[in-house]
DNA sequence: AATCTTCACTTACAGATGTACGTGTTTAGT
DNA sequence: ACTAAACACGTACATCTGTAAGTGAAGATT
């Protein structure tokens, strides 16, 4: 139950990249989000150093090579970042931003059978948990 | 077309009251958005201004009081800020956000339902609009 | 009229954010 | 050994954010 600043927008960028390829060099998260975004590699790092202040990633030294994991899981940051936008932004409610991610975003035939599948299990789990 | 500098978290909050209750006073969205939590009169001042500053506001003396207007769709202000969430957070699917919404952060039977009508109609259409 | 209340508007400010330069150090190539 | 390339790390800094106190004028109350 660790409390944890919020993180900034250029801070989730990186804790994204950080859960995505486990454990790495600055390098490599560096060119890791690259390839989605022009960025320093020291904007990179300072990021990384922030992330580790605010106690959501650790480090060491692996031979000359600093190492940087993530000591956040992914699902607690999502959680946060996401109720807090649905706060914000939705007054609370979900429906909304569903209803904007299906609709206006759009989403493909595999991804909505899978969404169909997903309402299937609630639905029929309904009423079992109350 | 505008090109808006991004809105903060604060003013998010602020400017989703704005489309809510319309063109209102400082005093009338600051009684809004206390309802959901502590906030300084002025503070609510300041997030207005610099929403209009931002251009996403517009006001007007009406008498001794300042009405304040939304000059952003709700829609483009959603979209931007999803579109934003979407790509940091989630490397720019929204699958896993949707399942994110739909099964951790839960989802009520009337929502579920709605959720599958809107799953039916997208599938009817699937094809039709390649 | 004197006082209290209500606003608008200005100004403030510490801390967060995005972005990056510079400096020293280690390793690899000549 | 000498130079070039690769890094880590500290430092910097203009903005942006969140939050609010102060000031003065207009309207309400006694």
């Amino acid at each position: 139950m660790v409390e944890r600043p919020a993180l900034s927008k250029g801070e989730v960028e990186v804790a994204r990249v950080l859960w995505e390829i486990g454990p790495a060099t600055v390098r490599a998260i560096h060119d890791a989000v690259s390839r989605s975004r022009k960025i320093n590699f020291a904007t990179v790092q300072t990021y990384l150093r922030r992330l580790q202040t605010k106690g959501y990633a650790a480090s060491k030294l692996d031979g000359r090579a600093r190492v940087y994991s993530s000591r956040a899981k992914a699902q607690t940051v999502i959680r946060d970042t996401v109720n807090d936008l649905v706060e914000r932004l939705f007054a609370g409610e979900s429906m909304p931003l569903i209803r904007h991610l299906v609709e206006d975003r759009g989403i493909d035939e595999s991804d909505l059978k899978e969404l169909r599948g997903l309402i299937d299990r609630l639905e029929s789990e309904q009423g079992k948990t109350p």
